[in-house]
RNA sequence: GGGCCUAUAGCUCAGAUGGUUAGAGCGCGCGCCUGAUAAGCGCGAGGUCGAUGGUUCGAUUCCACCUAGGCCCA
């Protein structure tokens, strides 16, 4: 008996329209990422997305280049899918929008590495066998991170990059820097360096390491001109006067030059044994204990007053000017602060600002010069003992002692590095007010986020000239002849141009291969004084400049893209990088900025928001989240995320997102299943009213996540697609579907309107998510051209050869939707009563129930519209309303709607055992007792 | 120390020209279903809107300061 029972019911399964397909619930994105990328790859998808588009706006995102040195960290990723979101969504609107990848080849990081891995023979390697190992090393790296970039699902035209180390981008470095040169704005200045004695070279950020040293720590005083103080300081008029300074480096007292007042600090004259000294008030205690000063004092004066007062160098005849430095601090020292601007960053700065030497009177071997008879070659740390002699003899020695703290090393032989002021070249900015163009620029730029333009705005107006020598290897050099009479350089343009072509035919290393001769025109003279012998600049240019005229060497000159581009889109750390460069390098020598739009984004932090470091062991790999969750999954992670600020990546945030995910693709899952037996006409005509709410909330959806591309809020993307799929999807309107589309008779009307509304609600919403979830959406989108190609109405090969959905304005219908809101509400109200009817186990299924509402006047009238879809809407076996007049007690009071009650009873009828409703008519039919009406008249 | 920025439920995000019980989804808890099934549906509990002052009749929303965090400098 039950076994004919349960075979009955399998009977009536088998009649159903259950949906059918072959899409997998289960993702295994991991694994069949690579697929995806194999179909992208053999069908040439990028291409044919350019070629599509080919004559259509540009639209023209300029690649920054990453450096090429490691692998990909989360930060790239991030980077890259950003870009890729834009380039997707812009060509699937129509815009021609190549995507060309770039690399930073050049510079110190990869030479130190090759240096590393030639150990011993670093110093006596050839500067071309060097240069060419770099060149390996980049191309390495280029390589490992282009597939890493692909992996991600990141569409451009990856076989042809450009590479800063290419010879035709380094006949552009070589070709940009010549226009600066021509255009005069290239000098040579002095600026301090790290510079190691013992090895006679300079040294990078990179190349220095703190460790502790004994250094000999002194005060030393300056005597005031009383004459300088009668209007500032009237009370000290007469009086020897002092102002203290305090150093760990006396070697730098020749040099000394200002002395450094913050303008904020406060400062007193004190009394002491018939002298008055002057230091800063919040140092008084300290310089008690530490140097004894003590006695009355005379007067204040604040660090602002004191510019411009001249006192007396100790040992040298010079003044030392009064200068003001916002670095100056009263952690320690004096609150006066002695300013050698040839031998520090501080001191430098304040030497430009007040137009001082920027004077370093030591040699490359870290010895006195004969700027200095007193000290002539003497090393610098020995000659410490000697000048705190001379201080005493001087009478301006008022302690010394010693002191142990951090200081920088050369990590290569592990001495102790001196900052000294070298030759370097620069950009002037205020010349032909470079400056002042590129402030003007910055407000023509759309920055995105808005306080871009701020950040960058503070940076250009406060930076100093741009310092472009490196003293390195690896890198275009500076391209410049100088006379070996009188020091003078080559500018004739012929001679320019000539180097350019040598460079763009040959590579960089041509200037290293052939002599100065070579370069010049045979027979060559010297402009100025007529010498014939000439040598080559040696330094190479700033890694900045490589990518800053990228603008020129890859825009500009790669017939695929065009100048400006309409977007960079990096993190915040190129305000001061990229950006600024980029920004400086084409304003001056096109004039005008090369981008039209700049987008930033933040850093990736952990989930507790802390910056991630190897110590702390918070690092996330993109390559773990790939091998553990799939491409797709950072993917949406990156759109879900709001990147204007830091974005968090976490365990917990995964996990969030790949349930998120989930739901996606269940839904489009369960709509591919729906459609195995579609026939693809147009239902359009036939809609339900239910089905023309959904195509209008399709509608809201596009324009919505169309309008959150545009302005590039992706999370609103993400957020948006998930909400429709879980809120208007899948819980309210699939979900009132399924009996239409299980029950009803496979090719009725009513059924194939539904097939005909998934069908574009599927199409329409893979497009949305193309951008982000590329992968998906692919995979989607092959199932539905599997399906549609039956149908004689095939798609486009790939989704992304397809167009951005357009909202139908015929579909809209907010009137509707409004509508429908109050529907909605009822319907959660009537959910409620059922939940606690289910609590009470009065029901299971709400088919087992029928809902009676009784409702006020308003609702009353709208309901009375619907009474016959209601049970379809609430899906249960009946519902009626009734006014609230007639309203009995013990019902569901509700208060989202006012005044409506909910009764439930138990649906009368049997259960159709065919659409599980509750119908009286169960029973009725001899030859079919266990179905409905609707059934029997289905199946029979 | 300076420039720029951030801080709303466990997570990701909304929100308010300042105005009644601050929203969504996920997750979590409790159920239902077993014809989207390593699925689907329902209900529920979660927030002194970073802290402290100030302006205001009223602030989470405006201002100041502080704390924590981020980028870039020093």
């Amino acid at each position: 008996m039950q076994n004919e029972d349960s075979s009955k019911k399998k009977d009536y399964k088998d009649t159903l329209n259950l949906p059918q397909t072959g899409f997998p619930m289960k993702a295994n994105l991991a694994r069949k990422e690579p697929d995806t990328l194999k179909f992208w790859n053999d069908n040439r998808i990028y291409e044919k997305m350019q070629d599509k588009n080919s004559s259509c706006n540009p639209y023209i995102l300029h690649d920054g280049p990453p450096y090429a040195n490691g692998n990909i960290h989360i930060g790239h990723a991030l980077n890259k899918i950003l870009k890729d979101i834009i380039v997707k969504f812009k060509s699937m609107k129509g815009f021609y929008s190549p995507y060309v990848p770039g690399w930073d080849c050049h510079g110190l990081p990869i030479e130190l590495q090759v240096d590393k891995n030639l150990g011993e023979k670093k110093d006596k390697i050839d500067i071309l066998e060097k240069r060419r190992l770099c060149k390996e090393y980049a191309e390495k790296f280029v390589d490992i991170q282009r597939e890493e970039f692909k992996r991600l699902g990141v569409f451009g035209d990856w076989m042809s990059p450009y590479l800063t180390m290419s010879y035709s981008y380094e006949g552009a470095i070589v070709r940009e820097f010549a226009e600066f040169v021509r255009r005069g704005y290239v000098y040579k200045g002095k600026k301090p360096v790290h510079w190691c004695p013992s090895c006679v070279t300079a040294l990078a950020e990179a190349e220095v390491e703190y460790a502790d040293k004994e250094s000999p720590s002194v005060f030393v005083r300056f005597k005031i001109d009383s004459e300088e103080l009668k209007n500032k300081l009237p009370e000290v008029a007469g009086k020897n006067v002092f102002f203290i300074i305090w150093t760990t480096t006396p070697w730098t007292l020749p040099a000394n030059l200002a002395l450094a007042f913050h303008p904020d600090l406060t400062y007193v004259a004190l009394e002491q044994n018939n002298e008055v000294y002057i230091v800063a008030e919040g140092r008084l205690e300290a310089l008690k204990e530490k140097i004894g000063l003590d006695g009355k004092i005379l007067a204040k004066i604040s660090g602002k007053e004191l510019e411009g007062i001249n006192a007396d160098h100790p040992f040298i005849e010079r003044k030392s000017k009064a200068v003001m430095g916002e670095f100056v601090s009263i952690e320690e020292g004096t609150g006066i602060v002695h300013i050698a601007p040839g031998h520090g960053e501080d001191d430098y700065g304040v030497g430009l600002k007040y137009g001082l030497d920027i004077y370093a009177p030591v040699d490359d071997k870290g010895k006195f010069t004969k700027a200095v008879p007193e000290f002539e070659g003497q090393f610098v740390f020995k000659a410490n003992t000697l000048i705190i002699e001379t201080l005493k003899n001087k009478n301006a020695l008022l302690k010394v002692d010693k002191v142990i703290h951090s200081y920088p090393h050369c990590w290569r032989c592990k001495k102790p590095v001196i900052f000294r002021a070298t030759e370097q070249w620069f950009i002037s900015v205020e010349h032909n007010d470079l400056r002042k163009k590129c402030i003007e620029e910055i407000d023509k730029v759309e920055w995105v986020p808005k306080w871009g333009r701020d950040r960058i705005y503070n940076m250009v107006m406060n930076r100093p000239d741009w310092c472009i020598s490196r003293q390195r290897s690896w890198g275009v050099p500076i391209t410049l002849i100088r006379c070996g009479d009188c020091g003078e350089f080559v500018k004739d343009n012929e001679v320019l141009d000539t180097i350019i072509k040598y460079v763009k035919d040959n590579g960089a290393d041509v200037w290293f291969a052939k002599k100065a001769e070579e370069f010049l025109p045979a027979g060559y003279k010297c402009k100025k004084c007529g010498g014939t012998s000439f040598s080559k600049e040696m330094d190479i240019l700033d890694v900045w400049f490589d990518s800053g005229v990228s603008h020129a060497a890859v825009m500009g000159n790669d017939p695929r893209l065009t100048w400006p581009a309409d977007m960079y889109l990096e993190g915040s750390d190129q305000h001061r990088g990229w950006f600024q460069s980029s920004l400086l390098a084409s304003v001056g020598t096109k004039g005008s900025s090369p981008y039209k739009t700049v987008l930033t984004h933040g850093f990736v932090v952990d989930g507790s928001g802390k910056k991630m470091s190897k110590s702390l062991g918070n690092v996330v790999a993109p390559q773990e989240v790939i091998k553990a969750n799939g491409a797709e999954i950072l993917r949406l992670w990156v759109s879900a995320e709001d990147y204007r600020d830091d974005i968090r990546i976490s365990k917990e945030i995964i996990d969030r997102l790949t349930e998120a995910y989930r739901k996606i693709r269940n839904t489009a899952r369960f709509l591919l299943g729906n459609l195995h037996d579609f026939d693809g006409k147009d239902y359009s005509s036939e809609l339900l009213e239910i089905d023309r709410w959904a195509m209008s909330r399709l509608q809201q959806l596009t324009k919505k996540i169309s309008s959150a591309y545009e302005t590039y809020n992706f999370h609103e993307v993400f957020h948006l697609l998930h909400n429709f799929c879980v809120v208007d999807m899948s819980s309210f309107y699939l979900d009132i579907l399924k009996d239409r589309l299980y029950t009803f008779k496979a090719d009725s009307r009513e059924r194939r309107a539904a097939q005909w509304v998934l069908t574009r609600v599927l199409v329409t919403m893979t497009k949305l998510m193309a951008p982000v979830i590329s992968f998906t959406a692919e995979e989607i989108w092959s199932f539905l051209n599997s399906k549609l190609k039956t149908q004689n109405s095939k798609l486009e090969e790939s989704i992304f050869l397809s167009n951005f959905p357009e909202v139908e304005e015929r579909f809209l219908n907010p009137a509707l939707e409004e509508k429908w809101g109050k529907l909605i509400a009822i319907r959660n109200e009537v959910n409620k009563a059922l939940e606690i009817k289910r609590q009470d186990r009065f029901i299971g299924n709400a088919l087992e129930a029928k809902v009676i509402l009784y409702l006020p006047d308003q609702e009353f009238g709208l309901l009375k519209e619907y009474i016959e879809f209601l049970p379809s809407l609430f899906i249960v076996s009946g519902a009626g309303i009734r006014p609230l007049s007639e309203k009995s007690e013990g019902g569901y009071e509700s208060e989202e709607v006012k005044g409506m009650s909910v009764i439930l009873e138990r649906a009368e009828g049997g259960k159709c055992e065919r659409c599980w409703n509750r119908r009286i008519a169960v029973g009725t039919f001899s030859d079919a007792p266990e179905l409905c009406e609707r059934c029997y008249n289905v199946v029979k």
